[in-house]
DNA sequence: TCCCAGGCAAGGC
DNA sequence: GCCTTGCATGGG
């Protein structure tokens, strides 16, 4: 790291542990490294350190604000875990994940990551997107930005298929070509969950999966409950009743985990992955 | 080799 | 509307 020494520090890390918060699937963008990780977000790149004492963001100090609001620094994880103590798994699910933070991401750099997502295992999809800020994104000097929307719309579905997205490459051309053509990803901050997940879904390769996990670690929208294969294979934990659809699924765990059913969501998500 | 992966879209009923 | 199938590619 050759940012200098400027440091957020962490002193208490009961809610906060940098290898389940970037190891639970919710980002692409980090390398293991000596100590701690690499993180890159946007333009921007840190280093976070975990220690017995606590952990610290290594950053440029200009950059304090955005890995901050990034760490969701400002939000009571002691509150959301007491709300959620008494819900179906929770008692397990929350110490074995007690250090997760639901990033805040942004929109179309989440909504590039989750449909790559699609069918698709985390190391592949974290080489995909390694590789489309390799070749697509601003040169920062050491590291590449994410590409922007006008930088991905000038490629074709070919391009991205030799970059190895199989057959989401065509949906990486569209969906950059809508939103570089005036798709306002930004204007769905302002919605609600129902009526964002509804405009989210126009765009190709956004199904009920994506559009939920987009809205969650891209708009921060925590009330969603995004149904992947190993939320299938635990809905059987949750709600003993046969349940096949994934849609009713989704329904019935967002009615029992209510408004924090995000997060409730990435803490079973993480311990079934985990295998605690 | 085979099954699986933070599913989606299209086609058949 | 709901259900099934095909899809690219690499990990385990």
């Amino acid at each position: 790291m050759t940012d200098g020494d400027y440091r957020i520090i962490i002193e208490d890390c009961g809610d906060f542990d940098a290898a389940q918060i970037l190891e639970c699937g919710q980002t692409f963008r980090y390398r293991k490294a000596d100590g701690g990780y690499t993180v890159y977000a946007r333009d921007k790149r840190c280093f976070v350190a975990q220690g017995e004492g606590g952990a610290q963001i290594v950053c440029s100090p200009q950059d304090d604000a955005f890995w901050r609001d990034y760490f969701d620094l400002q939000t009571d994880y002691g509150a959301i875990k007491r709300r959620l103590s008494a819900l179906p798994d929770m008692s397990r699910s929350i110490p074995f994940g007690k250090g997760i933070r639901i990033l805040r991401q942004d929109h179309w750099e989440a909504l590039i990551g989750f449909i790559v997502s699609a069918n698709n295992n985390l190391p592949r999809i974290k080489g995909i997107v390694a590789r489309l800020c390799e070749v697509l994104g601003e040169d920062m000097g050491g590291w590449r930005a994410f590409p922007t929307p006008r930088a991905m719309a000038q490629k074709d579905a070919a391009f991205y298929r030799d970059l190895g997205a199989g057959y989401r490459a065509a949906y990486l051309a569209d969906a950059a070509r809508a939103v570089d053509g005036g798709f306002d990803l930004g204007a769905l901050e302002r919605c609600d969950s129902d009526t964002a997940r509804k405009a989210l879904r126009a765009l190709p390769g956004v199904g009920p999966k994506v559009a939920d996990c987009v809205l969650l670690y891209g708009y921060h929208k925590t009330d969603v409950f995004p149904v992947d294969t190993w939320i299938k294979k635990a809905y059987a934990l949750v709600c003993q009743d046969g349940c096949a659809n994934v849609e009713t699924m989704r329904a019935r765990l967002k009615a029992i985990y209510g408004d924090d059913g995000g997060y409730a969501q990435q803490y079973l998500f993480y311990r079934l992955r985990e295998k605690g």
